[in-house]
DNA sequence: TATGAATGAGCGTTCATTCAT
DNA sequence: GATGAATGAACGCTCATTCAT
């Protein structure tokens, strides 16, 4: 278990830096400090390689979200409980974000691979926003979307915040999603009447 | 020029179904319907290619942008005037506009070369903003993150579309984006006066 | 006829730099000044245009030396006009040089193109020291060597001269080469009786 | 290292015939009996398989001279014993002689890489004459064309001897090599006292 | 005569994968 | 379990040659 860790550790790494295809099985070897055989001891190949850290990775993230929002009945908490979830786990696992947002689509024959895993994550999203829809606190939307949009805005902030480097106030870029994606641009004190 | 234009065509036809690293030059040339050979007589190479593509394509999609802004000069207008854009765009160009939310962060290198066509896009985006909170009608944002947020709400979104391939309402995918972009998901019962 | 001239400039200076196999076509049509497809109207293809060079350069370079030649009837005087007139044909064509030494050995098919071009000049060295030897003024020797030996001495003190490129006193060049392949290394003095 | 001396071989046999840029990876991989990429696995790439070619080879025939010349003190013995050890090198070595002359000045970038191994090939010959001026016995002579001067009538002889492919007498080929090398054409009635 | 856009066979190189140890 | 030497299919790219103008 040991060595399949480092592996996983190594993948990361590399293929946030490179890209899937970019990225070779030498360098995920060098990088996990293993020899090369031994990442097809533990993995059936490259693409399965990718297919376990995506599995993985997101799975981590949705729990992570799951969990936040699980703390709180009220919408607009779950909602900023999630957003939360979502920067802290991107600031814990810079990396994996990376390679999350810059990898996801990256090819078709993948996409299908990815599709499984990425729609419980979009589900666990499209259940906060049910449930607040359903409280009639947030407005009825296109569900086929929405979800989409929610992923977009949060995601490619995050991976700007990323890939600039250097360090962020969290509290400040959770705010700023969470009004975002709460009131919109015009802003929370024209609208929030509570 | 006949044949340039042949390549384009075929190299954002290949390149948005398999990504960049691995799309072949062979299916390039065999897409674009030339042989391999007039890939580079016409292109120094596999990078420049791909440069050139995003290139003309973000500067396509950032005049469209540019010309339905300058067609008014209410703020609110502005904003569903560019999103208005982004989508006939995206339509209009369904390829590439997979291949640019699918590849643009695929590798760092790249990135690196993106940046900058990217930037003059991002920097569209930011002057739009940037006069309404001017006028006093959207809240002053941090401006670091604000075009991301606004191109990844939408970006992704328009993937999705794209993806799922089925014909889609146009203007029904403008009104949503716009409402949510400008208002949240709670705000929608303030809608645009006009 | 122009056209052709500027060619057989332009393939030598490419060639003598680059070698036969690695300076291209577009290489030579650039330092001639003329368009590619101009090498193809005046020459059937790269080996012809090859062989015409050296057919050419030798044929030159062995007329210069039976001029020499014919100058003296003395067997030591004809040695030293032809070295005379090598030098002096070097010191003028120093690209052609260049090519001929680097380039003549090259290849096994080319090799046999070459040889009867090649043998011509040899057998010119050959008719030199037979003349001599028939006098009783050089030693008999193994003429299947010997034209080889001469050649060998001379053409490559030339090349390395060539290759340094600083100017050289071309009358001490010609005594060095005279007096080693005439006497050797032990010197005239020793042995030369008269 | 097995595998790395079959390439050696193998590069040897298909450089020689075909000259460097002539012959391919492919035909250097089946003439060593290996597959390509093991070509890879131990070389960099061709230009470094080639550079090791020449510093192996080059290096084996100047230990092999220095060998000879190591047995006597005599100028002239010297002399005879570097030439008979150039001659033996390259009847045992025909392959690696025929690579040595024919592909030592192929191109002006290779060269650069090849002169400092020659250079040390060259210093050892400067080093036999300069023994032999010193002692007295050989005529001082300008030592920025001697070594060539050597190098190319042996080295031009034994090429033609090669390239001839017919059985040699060594002994015979040694005699005329050192004595045309000692007394030019002229003096062959003065030969070594021996 | 002269051109240069277009071609495609062939090259050097890479890299995921295998397998004997 | 773990290794790394060996493999070969496949890639990006080159360049001699052709041909419509």
């Amino acid at each position: 278990m040991r060595k399949a860790n480092q592996i996983f550790q190594g993948a990361v790494d590399a293929f946030a830096e490179k890209g899937f295809d970019r990225a070779t099985m030498d360098e995920v070897a060098e990088r996990a400090g293993v020899a090369k055989g031994t990442l097809y001891y533990h993995f059936v190949g490259k693409e399965e390689l990718i297919c376990f850290l995506m599995e993985e990775g997101i799975g981590q993230l949705s729990s992570a979200v799951a969990e936040a929002v699980a703390q709180t009945d009220d919408p607009q908490g779950q909602v900023r409980a999630a957003i939360g979830a979502m920067v802290a786990y991107s600031n814990e696992n810079r990396k994996f974000c990376q390679l999350l947002v810059k990898c996801i689509w990256s090819n078709a024959e993948r996409q299908e691979q990815f599709r499984e895993i990425l729609q419980s994550y979009f589900d666990r999203l499209t259940g906060i926003l049910n449930h607040g829809i359903h409280r009639g606190v947030f407005q009825p939307q296109p569900m086929e979307w929405a979800p989409s949009a929610w992923f977009g805005l949060v995601t490619i902030v995050i991976l700007r915040v990323i890939l600039q480097g250097q360090a962020t106030d969290q509290e400040r870029l959770v705010d700023y999603l969470y009004t975002q994606y709460m009131y919109g641009i015009i802003g929370r004190d024209i609208k929030t009447p509570n």
